[in-house]
DNA sequence: TATAGTTGTCTATATCAATAGACAAATTCC
DNA sequence: GGAATTTGTCTATTGATATAGACAACTATA
């Protein structure tokens, strides 16, 4: 459904005050309502949404919360907050440049790193051995000061030894990668699904709990074929969308 | 995360049960799981997500409803639906071709179709006037009997008059274009995102509510760049999988 | 200054969601 | 046959969710 519009569902484990915040939310990301525009009134959504008012103003509390709308009293309630992040995703998915033009600032930080053995997938991905050694980025993707991503990225620990420290310093993946003599690269296939979002993504990403993510997995190569590296990326579907681009 | 691991949140407007048949699901849909496969027993499961055993057993109940497992008493619960389709989107998505190899049949049925004028964003889409007639299709892709995607897709009703009866009678978008002289196109943009289906999702997908879907919104182009068709599809993020291919 | 329109707060009630414990029923395996 | 394991059913209790109605507090404007 396209708008604010598309009924609600009882029943289903998922409470009606959040499927009503989801629809509002979905309204804004799309562009339905202009910033600082006026919500329809309290009355008017329950209406529209046949539930009681109390139930609206349970879901307009936790976009309150989420900073999404401000309420005032006797005017009604203001949308704050801007259309989603269109993220670009292509054969040259760059965290910075894809948002360019959107933002004023962003990196990477880099939240924790380690050193395991691969798992099955994780060496497929990277053409090694099942059980050879990998680094694992835990990292946050933020712009202008926001998170808009949450990534695993997993690298050859004999071929990239270290790499965690020149995210560290840099915050950047294209970055780290030039010192290891990569000046270029290309990703060569992602994967796109949706779940809700676990814990350790609602406290990376700010969310609500409830909150969707869109998740891609991805591998990146050299120019020549070679896998560099591997990647699960997780963003916050009420936040940002991913802009598939036919060129490049 | 990766796997069936991932904590479980609380007072988020999701319940419990919900979160944790989503979690099995994503599991099942990763491959975590072979087919016929038993889960781990109910006390274990309640254990690993930290909740009571009636919360692990209303989430397989939904589940069971769903189709999705089978409990045997005194035996287990065993997992009966495979792993995702992977539906690939590029340059020359086409519905049909795209599942080749992961089902034995599969067309798209139109469910219904009228002339309305376009709104803004359909007119922007397809290089109209705002208001112009335009033919919109809502129809459902399915596959091996089950249904794979829900979309909604407007045509200039001037360049495409009686389109409408071309999709009822061929099931597919390219045989019918194809009609009107069009042998050959290209998807110019996909835009990304994900969110709660609604009640006419759920209806038409054969979901339970609270199901998540991913949502594509794409302009497909003449190859001189003409746009001729503009969708919205959304597909059960629990049964499909996109998969951005780098060649085409 | 009234009045209409809007958000904020309160009370009450019913249903759903989650926990807790106990035991029955079916299967598997010794 | 008997023990262990697993799903199925039942009762009871607590807190979250949703409905209903009434009225207060604040804003804008006629």
């Amino acid at each position: 459904m396209i708008g604010l519009a598309g009924s609600i569902e009882r029943r289903n484990g998922v409470s009606l005050w959040r499927q009503i915040a989801d629809r509002i939310l979905q309204a804004i990301a799309s562009g339905d309502f202009l910033e600082n525009a006026a919500l329809p009134p309290e009355v008017v959504l329950a209406e529209r949404y046949g539930v009681n008012r109390h139930t609206v103003r349970s879901a307009i509390a936790a976009l309150v919360q989420e900073g999404v709308l401000k309420a005032e009293q006797g005017r009604g309630t203001f949308v704050l907050s801007r259309k989603r992040l269109s993220y670009p995703i292509g054969a040259r998915t760059r965290f910075s440049t894809g948002l360019q033009g959107q933002t004023t600032e962003r990196h990477i930080a880099l939240l924790s790193s380690s050193t395991e053995p691969a798992i099955r997938r994780v060496a497929e991905a990277l053409a090694i051995a099942k059980g050879a050694a990998v680094i694992r980025l835990e990292t946050r993707g933020e712009a202008d000061g926001h998170p808009v991503s949450r990534a695993t990225t997993w690298f050859d620990a004999r071929r990239f030894a270290g790499i965690e420290d020149a995210m560290a310093e840099t915050g950047s993946i294209t970055a780290s990668l030039e010192r290891f003599g990569i000046n270029d690269y290309l990703r060569q296939s992602t994967v796109l699904s949706a779940r809700h979002a676990d814990a350790d993504d609602l406290a990376a990403l700010d969310l609500q709990p409830g909150a969707i993510v869109l998740v891609t997995v991805a591998v990146n190569v050299t120019l020549d074929g070679q896998p560099i590296q591997f990647a699960e990326a997780r963003f916050p579907a009420e936040r940002v969308e991913l802009r598939l681009s036919a060129n490049e």
